[in-house]
DNA sequence: CCCGGACTGGACTTGCCGGTCCATTTTTGC
DNA sequence: GCAAAAATGGACCGGCAAGTCCAGTCCGGG
């Protein structure tokens, strides 16, 4: 199946929009009519580009906003070498959160219900593990030039960060507050930040 | 609209049904028709106690199921006064949700999408504030009796801590493991155990 | 210029599922 | 017991939305 540049530009456009239409509807929600309307589509063109239909097109939408979820942290998140670095980080975690607001796209992949569960959840676990190796890899350097405690366990210390992280964009979406989020963040960055060898495991 | 014994506990026997079913499938994949076979009860029961239909519904497994989260936590969640109280309720939290494994009955309330979500949402945020405020009422407790640093802000830090405890459970959803949340749980009382007068706030 | 394949439009089919309706049985209050 | 009210069974309806199909149009290469 060639595609001509026009075809991959319709394609993405769809994506996209099925994307916005996500994030607006949920997933469950949303109606293919939906994403026609918004993208000026028909729906032959959308079964063309996604031949297994719904199912398809929400993966293709949950990889494409697993992609915005790592990017839009980035430069920072990849280069976590110094404290002011993780809370310029901090920041735009919290911007990110903010300005999206109580629009979730990708519950599509949390909620392990809905016909593309299966792929979906395989795109948010790599999404977390790629965000938790993130982390780690700035706690592991941090460690290395001894803003961090050697002894603490990064990838034990990031997963809990991220679940703070998680935890508050959960918090966000069904009850619209954002200062859950930034207190998981501050706090983690702080308990980081604090130089004891206080063993980090279990108390 | 009186309740005979009968009536009332036919409803009961829908509502847990419900719950189960919903645990199982999700609420959008889910069918009325799942719930009449699994409560073996006929379409003109359910509608004869819920009304309002599927909506209503799932409102009232909403209630049933936030009463579970708070009540398979007691006692210790009440009564947090100590720090084994608190390593107790630690490990009732994580052995309920290994339990629980990936079933989770409230995606209802946490997806802002869906026909019921009003009011589900509604659910869910008072279920997080009492649960919230339980953790504030421990961490003050513990303040009252110079185990935690009186300069910690409770409220702040009981938020850090439902926000990676709720992150710790969407992770366990979306991926299968526990790791998160014992690590999220963990560090939080480490934290709390801490005395030092360090500033609880953003570094 | 023209042919084949990619691309587009939109009417149509199909199945599912929430909700309605009424007929029947059981329980309750007196 | 005996009405009246509550509880139950299950057939039926209607709408909605996913997916199909075919009839076209556009575009690139020879």
């Amino acid at each position: 199946m060639p595609l001509t540049p026009k075809g991959a530009a319709t394609k993405q456009r769809i994506v996209e929009g099925a994307a916005a239409a996500v994030r607006r509807h949920g997933v469950f929600t949303l109606t293919l009519d939906d994403v026609l309307a918004l993208t000026s589509t028909s729906k032959s063109q959308l079964f063309h580009y996604f031949p297994g239909g719904k199912d398809e097109l929400m993966l293709a939408v949950a990889r494409h906003e697993a992609d915005r979820v790592i990017g839009d942290q980035q430069p920072e998140l990849s280069a976590l070498t110094s404290w002011p670095a993780w809370l310029t980080w901090r920041d735009k975690v919290v911007a990110r959160y903010r300005e999206q607001g109580r629009e979730c796209p990708l519950d599509i992949a949390v909620s392990h219900i809905g016909s593309a569960s299966s792929g979906a959840q395989a795109v948010a676990a790599e999404l977390l593990e790629r965000w938790q190796d993130a982390l780690a890899a700035g706690i592991r350097r941090m460690q290395s030039i001894g803003e961090i405690d050697a002894a603490r366990d990064a990838d034990r210390s990031a997963a809990a960060l991220l679940a703070g992280i998680q935890g508050g964009v959960v918090i966000l979406l069904s009850t619209g507050r954002l200062g859950h989020l930034e207190a998981a963040l501050d706090q983690g960055i702080e308990d980081l930040r604090r130089r004891s060898r206080t063993e980090n495991g279990r108390p």
